[in-house]
DNA sequence: AATTACCTTACGGTTTTCCTTAATCGGAAA
DNA sequence: TTTCCGATTAAGGAAAACCGTAAGGTAATT
């Protein structure tokens, strides 16, 4: 089993039962921190001595404060530590549930489970560790199939640049100058309207604004 | 200093340094319950007893899983038990920072409390608890601007049925015959415009588009 | 009762979005 | 190369949203 680890969440104390899991697996070396950048530096300093963290166990929502941090969320601190050490085993512990966050972490940034932040959260974080302790990826029951590639809408970053502009107030002629301005193909007025339609029809949304508050929802933007 | 206290909280396990915190006040009878319907039945019970709670310390938001909940949310838990209970002390400690959400519960709800769980939401915990112990309301600094008249932004109940409906994709003209069939006033186009034009404005938004998406963010719809 | 202020409603003109049809371009297959 | 197909671009009209103005109602004040 994991013997080292590292708890990365910015609430003021670990919650109880992380603990007591934990300590039912046999972990006491435990640390934790309340930034994103302090986990960045503990993983590299325990590198760097060579006595490295075994498994990572990170929320994603930090809130910021009066310290500006490099990794202001625990999304861009498993992109980072991923890149740098793939050997570390990192768990997301989180009470994000939206399923595209989900299929980023795990597909994109490679992280090793998601467990959801819940009633049954401590069950599901126990077999999360010993799922990941045997090189096999967990994720919570109710999100699983986020991964599923039945679920695959196949949003491309180009739609998500769309919507973001879409839910800044830019006009489709706006937007289209803002593709070609920045260079981003297709960028016709035409374009435009034909993606946004296409997203439209895909997420049953009645009109630009209802489909909006959808994807707002869905946490894709 | 309260002596029975009741935790409402859907997580696993009392966060540990809540536990310290009101060990350090001399708290020691105190219960926790994970759905809101066992929240009240609890206050009910205790009540009925002749052995009230001094105090109910929940969170707003609850995953909702099989179990099918009278109270979905701490806010309508809050909202019942003030009404058959004014005299029992509520404290709302939410990770949920939107002033709406807030002015809300203190001001229509009567919730003696609202903590922002953080990095410092321990201390503002114990904070509250000795406020509300000595009859005053506290609200964590960082939102405390969110009960501030001068923030004002005297956003009604119309409003948000207009936001509401606008973000559900209806068009305005949709939006009229929709206030109409709900006898609700006033209730024609022009009215309906003009009062989308004037939250627009308020909000500084673009458009309609960026108006749903900014009180999205908000929280308040 | 009259004045005032505010809100609701109505209407016209302009802009934007929505939707369809058609032309054009570029790559893959015949 | 030619053909075909999908994607991009273009253009037009209908619908909706946007914006200012004006008329009608209502309630509070004087």
């Amino acid at each position: 089993m994991f013997s080292k680890v590292l708890i990365s969440d910015d609430l003021g104390s670990i919650n109880q039962g992380v603990g007591t899991v934990l300590e039912g697996l046999g972990i006491t070396d435990v640390t934790q921190v309340q930034y994103c950048d302090d986990a960045y530096l503990k993983v590299k300093n325990a590198y760097q001595k060579a006595e490295p963290y075994h498994l990572l166990i990170t929320d994603l929502s930090f809130k910021t404060d009066h310290r500006s941090q490099t990794y202001a969320s625990g999304e861009a601190l498993v992109k980072q530590l991923k890149q740098e050490y793939p050997e570390l085993k990192i768990i997301v512990y989180s009470v994000e549930d939206r399923l595209q966050r989900v299929r980023t972490l795990i597909q994109t940034h490679k992280a090793n489970a998601y467990v959801c932040k819940g009633r049954q959260g401590l069950n599901e974080l126990k077999a999360a560790i010993q799922s990941v302790y045997h090189d096999n990826i967990y994720i919570s029951p109710q999100i699983e199939q986020a991964l599923r590639p039945s679920t695959d809408l196949e949003i491309r970053d180009y739609d998500i640049v769309l919507l973001k502009q879409l839910s800044k107030g830019l006009s489709q002629e706006e937007i289209s100058k803002f593709l070609k301005h920045h260079e981003i193909s297709p960028s016709s007025l035409s374009s435009v309207e034909k993606h946004l339609n296409k997203l439209r029809v895909q997420f049953k949304a009645k009109n630009a604004i209802h489909l909006v508050a959808i994807v707002k929802d869905l946490g894709l933007i």
